[in-house]
DNA sequence: CCAAATATGACACCGAGTGCCACAGATGGC
DNA sequence: GCCATCTGTGGCACTCGGTGTCATATTTGG
């Protein structure tokens, strides 16, 4: 049973964070430092790091573990599906979780390191669920070339999103981007 | 007429270049500083930084303006081409420049940092894909999906290429995911 | 030959991130 | 209640990438 170690910790990164997208807003990402962070939520900056191994990781919160996640998903589909529909289901669930941080995200596209970091974790992402594509029987360069789309799609929905000034609705982007992008190969 | 000064500007970047190469290989890149580079070339750390804005950059040679090219490229095709066809006949050309130097790529590929930088480099490069396809009178969602497939097409061919050990022609690999990935709403 | 532009080195500096150590407090068995 | 242990913390020194500044060659062009 792991109980108040686990809660208190949970807190204080949740304190940091807190702390770190106030002085984000303020004076913007790259104009704060670590120190800053550490000190506004009372800590030192050596502590800082042993909750977040990066400043740039403060800002995605359940993100983190997002590739682990969603290859489970995957796993846990329906053996017989159709692959891209179920890119599009488990990641459509995704999506949705993602709206529900639009400040977030909005920040995140408009720095540079952030939007850098948000690559890297697509990316290892992508490389969980072509194993898990591939787990489905699928050949690698097919669950590669789907799951690079997929996660295209996202993308591509993400800018639309921006671009609209968040008027849209997230979700019905998501079906719209997966169905034009079915790719060809996938009946 | 600008002769000498630049030309010895790109010999010093070349040399720069190759012994960087060097040492990566001998000792990977993380276990390389910048101030090793320098020396080995003959100067100091602060004149590296002249030539190159950062350490990673050494590694990308011609693929620095990658985003500019492909754009003029694009514009320059038949406006009436359809653009998924123009999409892979300039990106085909773009693949035979990489497959020259598939030493780098591999270098990148095994090196985080390097993978990361490429992520970055790429996406900076769809962005002006994106503005070139609007520029022919693609509706922008459509623009942005179209090139985020394409970059997901040419992203996974590199990965089929690694994993076959570069045993398959990459043009080819090239041919069969733009067939594959062809969007539905592209004809 | 001289003045302006350019290249360079040295130095100080910043910020992210790490290793190390010493110290506090909580935990758990006796 | 006591002692051993484990965990969290701060402080410090350090590495490394990257930048600003200045003083000093070296080159270029008139």
């Amino acid at each position: 049973m792991e109980g108040l170690r686990d809660r208190t910790r949970r807190a204080v990164r949740a304190e940091l964070a807190g702390r770190a997208l106030e002085l984000f807003a303020e004076r913007g990402f790259d104009e704060t430092t670590v120190d800053d962070i550490a000190r506004a939520a009372g800590m030192s900056k050596r502590s800082f790091f042993r909750y977040f191994p990066t400043k740039e990781d403060v800002v995605f919160g359940e993100i983190e573990t997002m590739g682990e996640q969603v290859a489970q998903e995957i796993a846990a589909r329906p053996p017989q599906e159709e692959p891209w529909q179920c890119l599009h289901a488990v990641l459509r669930g995704w999506e949705s979780r993602i709206s529900a941080q639009a400040d977030a995200m909005r920040l995140i596209e408009s720095t540079p390191a952030l939007r850098t970091r948000l690559l890297q974790k697509r990316d290892e992402a992508r490389t969980r669920i072509i194993q898990a594509l591939a787990d489905r029987g699928m050949p690698p360069l097919e669950a590669d070339l789907a799951a690079a789309a997929a996660g295209a799609a996202l993308d591509a929905v993400a800018r639309e999103w921006l671009r609209t000034g968040g008027a849209v609705d997230r979700l019905t982007l998501v079906d719209r981007a997966f169905t034009m992008l079915r790719p060809a190969f996938l009946t």
